[in-house]
DNA sequence: TTGGCGATTGGCT
DNA sequence: GCCAATCGCCAAT
């Protein structure tokens, strides 16, 4: 089945093609976000975030989603995890920009940030939801199913998908040797939506979450998806 | 030392 | 729509 449509897409659209198809490891398609493209501040970064790309290279291959929800967590927010002030649970909110703070929650499930602001500042960026764009089949093996919908609209999906747990809290994502990191986006952003955070209740009426509207793989009810 | 609770999810009604 | 699962953190004892 597979191996007959790839001939068929041979005979379409020529030889350069077909040396695509067959080398065992393609050109990177992501290219490396640098941490001065990063804004610093925390609310103008998670709506820089949407259609940019996750990656995280793994040994037999790439997980790679395309950003298409996060959520603003910025300074002295009483809903952000660094509100309490600083401890060895949310060290990695206060490194500089671009790192990551992965966090565990529900005692089931991790969810990752993008640190940001200034270093020694308590602030950050969820990840809300990924829409898949490599990997898919070890995506689906992560999550245990293979609804391509599901394998990343919310927070603890992305991490699940994306093999994210503890290892990589504080991980630099703009590091040029990590495992884990940003990539640019690989095509334009549509029309951002704004909102209200999800799954919090104090400052609830801020309207801190980021989506691209239209998106199948944004998470949160219907009326927060338009 | 302890108890309440959380940036969620999946299964069941 | 409702609720249990499940565990680390932290405020209060």
């Amino acid at each position: 089945m597979v191996e007959q449509s790839v001939r068929i897409v041979h005979s379409f659209v020529g030889f350069e093609a077909m040396i695509q198809a067959e080398r065992p490891n393609p050109a990177p398609r992501f290219r490396r976000l640098r941490r001065a493209e990063l804004p610093i501040d925390t609310i103008e970064l998670a709506r820089y975030l949407i259609g940019k790309t996750l990656v995280h290279d793994v040994p037999r291959g790439r997980l790679a989603g395309r950003i298409v929800e996060t959520e603003a967590y910025p300074t002295g927010d009483p809903a952000g995890h660094a509100f309490t002030g600083h401890s060895r649970a949310n060290h990695s909110l206060f490194l500089q920009r671009g790192h990551a703070y992965v966090r565990f929650t529900y005692g089931v499930h991790w969810l990752m940030n993008v640190s940001s602001e200034i270093p020694g500042t308590g602030a950050g960026v969820l990840i809300r939801a990924l829409e898949p764009l490599d990997g898919v089949a070890w995506m689906e093996e992560n999550r245990g199913t293979d609804v391509l919908r599901d394998l990343a609209r919310g927070p603890g999906r992305v991490a699940a998908a994306m093999g994210i747990d503890e290892r990589f809290d504080g991980v630099d994502l703009c590091s040029r040797k990590t495992a884990l990191w940003l990539g640019a986006a690989v095509r334009p952003v549509g029309v951002i939506g704004v909102t209200t955070r999800i799954g919090i209740a104090r400052a609830a009426h801020r309207k801190l979450r980021f989506y691209e509207k239209g998106n199948a793989f944004v998470s949160g009810p219907a009326r927060l998806r338009t």
